[in-house]
DNA sequence: ACTTATCATACCAATTTAGTCAACTACTAT
DNA sequence: ATAGTAGTTGACTAAATTGGTATGATAAGT
């Protein structure tokens, strides 16, 4: 696993949405200007984020995004896969990404990279927008 | 931590050599061969560990690679890090390769991160060449 | 209709990834 | 001494990823 800006950013803003719970839709701009982001490429990245299911979207004035789902019951490993991909260290050790790759064959290395995978996926998955907005 | 190319053809060849151990120098043609490695990419890599101080080399005929200390006193942390930087998930809560990046401001999340990079960098700290070969 | 805001695509520059190639230097076995 | 082996270096490449921008379309509220 490696955090980019896409992860970054996704993070902060369901943050903000998090603590705007239940206060309707947040619109991008705001969102951006208040957390110091990029607007445009925000944009982009919620819109990915509305597909994965984890916001909902209203148009028009007073549009903008909220959380799908309470922030308890969005994992910080539903964000990250989404926008980053794998958890794991590497693509073979990926229960979600599973792709070949040459430390395959070494198992007791694979071993220590699953532990890994282990630890980092059961980590993120129990922990939700809830424990850190 | 994001393992690549890099990373994992360096630990296939560092487990090779850890297997001939005591057995002289092995040339990178041989290692590249065996291992199924491009040949040319691994002579690279292989610089970059000499450099590093995890192997040594020897020229001329019989000449080759072996390693600079004994396989249960080099940890996959310190080949990993050569190769592929930093352990961390994202650089913000990295001890070697620290920079800023935009998460560092929620303190919840850095905790998380902090103590995903606690478990990785221990584990791989602790698990030497000599625990997978 | 007009404004506000999301949605979708295309585009872009810089960096990283995964290599290859050619030339050079150093060693050492004979 | 020298031929041949092997390490060393730097330049080069193609493709993918990263971190964005720009342009326009679509939908909703007033």
């Amino acid at each position: 696993m490696k955090l980019t800006r896409r992860s970054e950013y996704a993070l902060l803003a369901l943050i903000h949405l998090a603590r705007a719970e239940g206060k309707g839709y947040v619109n991008v701009a705001a969102m951006a200007k208040a957390q110091g982001l990029p607007g445009k490429f925000l944009e982009q990245l919620l819109i990915a984020l509305k597909r994965g299911g984890l916001v909902k979207s209203q148009k028009g004035p007073h549009g903008g995004y909220r959380l799908a789902r309470p922030a308890g019951k969005i994992s910080l490993a539903e964000i990250i896969r989404l926008l980053d991909g794998a958890l794991a260290p590497t693509e073979s050790v990926s229960t979600y990404f599973y792709e070949p790759t040459p430390v395959e064959r070494e198992k007791r290395l694979l071993r220590i990279f699953k532990e890994i995978r282990d630890f980092v996926s059961t980590k993120l998955e129990k922990t939700t927008l809830a424990d850190v907005s």
